[in-house]
DNA sequence: TTGCTTGCAGAACATTCGTTTGCACATGAG
DNA sequence: CTCATGTGCAAACGAATGTTCTGCAAGCAA
């Protein structure tokens, strides 16, 4: 399946002028802006570009609001202000993990939010985050309180922090992954710490840990 | 001497307004948003106090441009955007720390920087952040690589995480930091580590970790 | 050919929106 | 009292800006 065709270079770069112009004056750049920067003739055409990188997906246009012209990103939200995170639960030894839903966060639900640095989102898509509860991370130089950021999936690379569950142990930790034939190694953070092995059908990984924030003051 | 006189009622529930409208849309408000969601008769009312905000430095006006309104943080610095912290150095134990001039910021020197979640600046004000250079940290359950960020000052209150200078050791350290009488307990984060005491004069605090922040992946 | 789609051009139109002007009312200093 | 200053109001002006209309040309398929 395809996704994206081609997109002619007139497009392309409209869109790119309107993330510069953004980033560099705080507000979305007007029809004439990009005009003028793009070196194109009349607004009509900034126009028909935009109706098209509209129905691509691309963006959002506020009908009759001056500059009002509002980036999407790849789940077509929009990508402004402050990011922000859902936390959907704790994580600590002993506890399962909540289950988070990647397609639909129920709308009836309200959760915690942690601001995270825009950047992080652009990177990694949709993220969840989870609350450490307990000193039972700390092995892994993670303290009470502490939030880690997490890109949901199966997938993850040797060296990775990954959220585990542990079949048998009835466990959730957050531990460095490596595969290793038919095992899976857990190393902690900490380098004095001795790592432990698994049955790699006893590990469940639910995700992959991006950040972790300390919040204090 | 005195900074801020009593701003009226009206000055202030705009400046609010500017704010949440801005966070709401990602794109400031026109004078006629403030005018309808402040119940002001008059677009010119709200052009009066948008220009006494503006000569109490609490914003800028592009002058002709539509929504050229421009929320100032306590620098006089535009507040949109990532907030990015320059990574001023390194701290790692027997090492000095880089002097940071909070006035200035040499023009021409260039760091580099870390993204953070824009709240964080507009809680603390001016921040400046470290790497961490080896594990030397990890009694206070910091790894090498993280980055921890920093409000610069002398004036900090027991239980929080500071920049501590060792003078006899001649030694930069992360602890926790406790005055006792005529003595300072600096405490490991982690709570399976034993105290270190010091007389006061040998140690000089140069900041306070307001966050930790450990990137991987 | 015919018809359809994509893309560009020019001009005019309609609305949004910043700005200005004039006036009124209060308060306080002199 | 007069004068200056801060604040609020109404209306209008004009620049900024989104939108629309008509036309043209090249590519492509039936």
């Amino acid at each position: 399946m395809e996704f994206k065709k081609k997109m002619p270079a007139r497009r392309q770069q409209i869109l790119d002028f309107i993330r510069v112009f953004r980033s560099d004056n705080g507000i979305p750049p007007t029809v004439r802006d990009i005009q003028h920067a793009c070196e194109i003739s009349s607004t009509s055409v900034v126009d028909y570009n935009l109706h098209k990188l509209r129905e691509a997906g691309f963006l959002n246009r506020r009908p009759d609001v001056a500059r009002g012209i509002e980036l999407l990103d790849d789940l077509g939200q929009p990508a402004f202000g402050p990011s922000k995170v859902q936390i959907v639960g704790t994580i600590a030894a002993g506890q399962p993990i909540p289950v988070f839903s990647t397609e639909e966060s129920a709308s009836g639900a309200e959760f915690d939010t942690i601001e995270v640095a825009p950047d992080l989102q652009k990177r990694f898509g949709k993220l969840f985050a989870l609350t450490v509860n307990g000193t039972s991370m700390i092995d892994a130089l993670i303290d009470d309180g502490d939030v880690v950021i997490i890109k949901p999936g199966q997938q993850v690379n040797n060296g990775d922090m990954v959220v585990a569950w542990l079949g048998s142990e009835e466990e959730a930790t957050l531990k460095k992954f490596y595969l290793e034939g038919g095992q899976v190694r857990l190393q902690p953070a900490n380098s004095q710490m001795e790592p432990f092995y698994y049955p790699a059908d006893n590990v469940e990984i639910h995700g992959k840990v991006v950040e972790v924030i300390r919040k204090l003051g």
